[in-house]
RNA sequence: GCGGCAUUGGCGGAAUUGGUAGACGCGCCAGACUUAGGAUCUGGUAACGAGAGUUGUGUAGGUUCGAGUCCUAUAUGCCGCACCA
């Protein structure tokens, strides 16, 4: 009987599902696993071969997860919020509640194809009331907390009341986006409205005028991880910097918890690396200097061993301290220079990296030295980092030193044998000099020495800085989780709990606005009504505004009508804790019950693209540790061990429209001649260089081997209709090259279309075999074939199996390939199982082995990578439960031993010969059977060896 | 500039602790069976050499009896961060 993957493999999913043998249950007696994809946002264009890498390889431990007796725990969801989800349905004029619908129905067919063991009863969609009242609910949790820095955890925001009652901000060490300063007296004394504002100060989740990314083309501010190089990550649109009022989560709070949590992580180090130096952590100083006219400036700095080269300060254009120390005479010539900067793009400036700068008419005074410096504002000083402040070391920072010899300011080496005339020396090496007390030691021990310092004279501080910024909440868009948030007098409050989900409103309009209008403007019906606690229509019709900062202005004309948030929050929120939910995806009364979490814990194998190593990964990490500190989830990190799977790219084919003739030994038929001239003539790769050519994209669902089919091609566009072609060995060969994955490219292959030519075995198998999982390659289909042999063969062991006893090699050959396939799982090599597979098969079809005893646990090993042929013989077989229930076999290494082992024996490492010994031969007696061996004795040729190295069962050397 | 990863036949890639480099697949060559093959099966396939043999894992050194693997430099490619003080 034929391997018919056709018929077999419809059934055997039909089966699987009416079963319900993937359905996972939060009660068992096995231990747990909880294997994770990173869940896909579904858009219009559907899976491409790219995409069910990673779902595959998972897949594979999932079920061996299983097969080894684990309760394991693996679903399946959609990121169906957010940009690109809304992007589509801009771009197709449809409703994206639609588009998206489609898109996850299409997703959900073309996965279910491919025959994974997802338990689709845990299904998750992040635009589904059920599913986003709990990402709305955990915001409620973030606006209600602050964080604690010498706890480093967060505390209710009522805590934090009790203490500015009793002692205003006396003793308090939180994060905060200012520091306040005030007593318990003045606390009390505020007017309501002045004590929201001051909370807001401090709460995780905060409304605050922030400088932020703002993309026009996109309508929507954005995080600093959805913007690369002044463009937007999504579209590659323009982004500038704004002051915007948004909502922020403050992440950076956690910045030393992130950072401490991945030295507990099995991820890849170079991810971890990654995160590292996004988050950014650097050591150092603040310090005081003050003016002349008694502004004192807080500035940041690493080396604060160059204390003594400082001959100049500069201030980031943004920073407050500019308007304080600006002086009158030089007031114009500043404001000229803010007005310019704040009208360059994001783009310019990083393009654009010449010297500016403008003068203040300000000095200050050197704390250690008590010289006088003059004061600069120069946009190469960041307001984001530190205080937006620095002092200025031209001798030993690069940027200082531009910035000093286009200012023509003194440049004091502080380095011995530093040689600062044509450029300043950064390296934190070499002996101090010029620096007081701190002349004659070594950069390290001088930075030390210099901390004390400040610390002792009460100059400063010792402080930590971190490179990574709040998270900018807020989007003015409309397809993502509204706010559970009203305004009354012009201040925010939630929304109760028991009130939630708040549904996303239906509006006339959803698309975005250039001016940032947000689209939940339209609605009609968008009011909170306090005492009935629900949504109303409004009261009046909204005014213009931008963003956030309209909500302030609304003001309802009836008694406790409010105005609900306009803003939706980004595709992120929704990303941060899915893996909580999937544990209990039913529960209506909590994101996840106690007992769920306490049964599943945490996620102990995570997948996906290394691409959301600054985005998803730090939030949910983020998110997951505020839960944490609440007492709602037992683990501290969301994911034990991530693995990022590599980027499948396109292999995209040509062919090579011939317009002249270079060579002269070419001679082309009368038909060619003609159609070399009409520009329809095509020469195949071999031949390109005797013609001028120009290389066509041709669709590489056309091409097999990289051969071209030529009827197909013909058919394909109307241009190559009357195509003439010059065959080599009759054939036309297509060249190639590794492109991006596109429709541009005319290289995107479905899967879909590989499962109808060869079935989502041998598509799973080759995804598998096509390299290591976590490399990028290319898409090539033309070892496809191989695999799909490789299929045909081991069905074909199964015709007429019996149940005679196995002999010793058959035993050896099962044996091994237990071993190998089971040691590669483990290690995610699953590329290398399945030539253990293919030669397993070969030593069985050459032995003639169709015997039970050995077929069946071949099958079981079989079964993650192929699942359904393994499903179909399993069931042939006799066996009436699924494949999934067997138990995974054990290697004995009884069967792996050999009687004797050939030794190789080399002579100063070069090989000479091989001995057969026996295996059990201790290294002593190896030793002596080699020298009394007939061929030692003539290589030696009566010399005595020196040394003897014998690696049991490995090789001998002998050393002349 | 800082950091991470890679580099092995015609191609994708094996080589788990330093121990016979090139597994396995593709492609190619030869053969078998076939009216036929883009089906199936068998054998061959790193380079040079008639052969014994020699040379071979980006390049140059080093450690070692022995290096694709370890060390030092260097080149090329990919990825991440970047006026971060």
């Amino acid at each position: 009987m034929d391997y018919n993957f056709l018929e077999i493999e419809p059934r055997i999913q039909k089966q699987w599902d009416e079963k319900g043998i993937y359905k996972v249950s939060n009660q068992s007696d096995k231990p747990k696993y909880y294997v994770l994809d990173m869940f896909p946002y579904p858009s219009g264009a559907g899976l491409h071969v790219g995409h069910p890498l990673g779902y595959i390889a998972s897949d594979i431990y999932a079920r061996y997860k299983r097969l080894c007796g684990f309760n394991v725990l693996h679903p399946m969801g959609f990121d169906a919020y957010g940009l690109p989800a809304e992007q589509y349905a801009i771009q197709t004029g449809q409703h994206p509640e639609i588009t998206t619908e489609k898109n996850i129905a299409r997703y959900i067919e073309q996965l279910r194809k491919i025959g994974f063991c997802y338990d689709w009863d845990r299904q998750v969609r992040t635009c589904d009331p059920k599913y986003y009242h709990w990402t709305q609910w955990a915001f409620a949790r973030m606006f209600e907390h602050y964080f604690d820095n010498r706890q480093q955890k967060a505390l209710p925001i009522s805590d934090l009341v009790k203490h500015f009652e009793t002692q205003g901000t006396e003793g308090l060490d939180v994060a905060q986006t200012e520091p306040l300063s005030f007593s318990a007296d003045e606390w009390k004394q505020m007017p309501e409205k002045q004590k929201q504002a001051t909370l807001m100060n401090y709460r995780i989740a905060y409304l605050a005028d922030t400088k932020v990314n703002w993309c026009p083309k996109l309508g929507t501010v954005l995080a600093n991880d959805e913007v690369s190089e002044g463009l937007s990550v999504r579209g590659g649109y323009p982004v500038e910097q704004r002051v915007m009022r948004q909502w922020s989560l403050r992440v950076s709070a956690y910045a030393q918890r992130l950072l401490d949590g991945l030295d507990t992580l099995q991820w890849t180090d170079s991810l971890k690396e990654t995160q590292r130096n996004w988050i950014g952590r650097s050591e150092g100083a603040e310090m005081m200097f003050q003016t002349s006219q008694g502004v004192r400036l807080k500035i940041f700095t690493t080396r604060a061993d160059t204390i003594f080269g400082v001959t100049f300060m500069v201030l980031a254009p943004e920073s407050e301290y500019v308007s304080l120390v600006t002086t009158e005479d030089h007031r114009k010539e500043v404001d000229e220079y803010l007005d310019w900067v704040k009208h360059r793009t994001e783009r310019e400036r990083i393009s654009d990296r010449k010297v500016t700068g403008v003068f203040t008419g300000s000095y200050a005074i050197n704390p250690v030295t008590h010289k006088e410096i003059p004061i600069y504002i120069s946009d190469y000083v960041l307001s984001g980092y530190g205080t937006g402040a620095i002092m200025a070391v031209p001798a030993h920072d690069s940027r200082d030193y531009a910035f000093a010899k286009h200012f023509n300011l003194p440049i004091i080496p502080l380095i011995e044998g530093a040689d600062v005339s044509e450029q300043s020396f950064d390296a934190k090496e070499g002996t101090m000099m010029n620096s007081g007390f701190l002349n004659g030691l070594q950069v390290k021990d001088a930075i030390k020495k210099m901390k004390e310092y400040i610390e002792a004279e009460g100059i400063g501080k010792v402080k930590v800085n971190y490179r990574l910024r709040d998270a900018i909440f807020s989007r003015q868009r409309y397809w993502g989780e509204p706010f559970p948030v009203y305004y009354k007098d012009g201040m925010p409050y939630l929304i109760p709990d028991h009130c939630l989900p708040l549904e996303l409103p239906e509006v006339k309009d959803f698309k975005p606005t250039e001016d940032g209008r947000p689209p939940l403007g339209n609605a009609t019906c968008w009011a909170w009504d306090e005492k009935q606690e629900k949504v109303v229509p409004n009261p009046q019709p909204l005014p213009k505004g931008q963003g956030s900062s309209i909500n302030s202005s609304l003001e309802g004309d009836r008694e406790g009508i409010y105005p609900i948030e306009l803003c939706t929050m980004p595709g992120f929120a929704g990303s941060s804790a899915y893996y909580l939910r999937y544990m209990d995806p039913h529960n209506d009364k909590e994101l996840v019950s106690r007992q769920a979490n306490e049964y599943w814990q945490q996620v102990d194998l995570y997948l996906g693209g290394s691409e959301h190593a600054t985005g998803h990964l730090i939030y949910s990490r983020f998110w997951n540790k505020f839960l944490f500190d609440l007492g709602l989830v037992v683990k501290d990190e969301p994911f034990r061990q991530l693995i990022n799977q590599g980027m499948i790219q396109g292999r995209s084919n040509f062919v090579y429209r011939a317009t002249a003739i270079v060579a002269d030994e070419v001679n082309l038929t009368t038909a060619q001649e003609k159609a070399m001239q009409e520009g329809r003539l095509y020469v195949s790769q071999g031949l390109k260089d005797k013609f001028q050519t120009q290389p066509i994209h041709a669709d590489v669902n056309i091409v097999s081997n990289d051969v071209l089919d030529i009827q197909k091609f013909c058919a394909w566009m109307p241009e190559y209709k009357d195509a003439e072609f010059v065959l080599e060995d009759g054939v036309y060969k297509c060249g190639w090259a590794v492109e991006k994955m596109s429709k541009s490219m005319f290289n995107v292959v479905n899967p879909d279309d590989v499962i109808k030519n060869y079935g989502a075995d041998t598509l799973r198998l080759y995804e598998m075999f096509l390299g290591p999982l976590e490399m990028s390659k290319p898409w090539d289909t033309n070892g496809i074939d191989g695999v799909h042999r490789f299929l045909k063969r081991f069905w074909s062991l199964f015709d007429g199996i019996t149940d005679e006893e196995a002999t010793k090699d058959e035993l050896r050959t099962l044996h091994k390939t237990i071993k190998k396939v089971t040691y590669d799982i483990e290690h995610f090599s699953f590329n290398t199982s399945v030539p253990a597979f293919m030669i397993a098969v070969n030593e069985l079809a050459q032995l003639k082995c169709h015997k039970r005893q050995v077929l069946e646990p071949m099958l079981v090993l079989l079964s993650p990578f192929a699942p359904h042929i393994a499903e179909e013989l399993w069931q042939q077989l006799g066996h009436k439960d699924s494949i999934i229930d067997a138990a995974w076999p054990k290697h004995e290494e009884k069967y792996l031993e050999e009687d004797s082992v050939n030794y190789p024996v080399q002579f100063n490492g070069k090989m000479r010969f091989t001995l057969p010994l026996p295996k059990t031969m201790s290294k002593e007696d190896v030793e002596k059977a080699v020298l009394q061996n007939e061929q030692t004795l003539k290589y030696t040729q009566g010399a005595t060896p020196k040394r003897i190295i014998v690696v049991p069962g490995k090789i001998v050397n002998i050393v002349l």
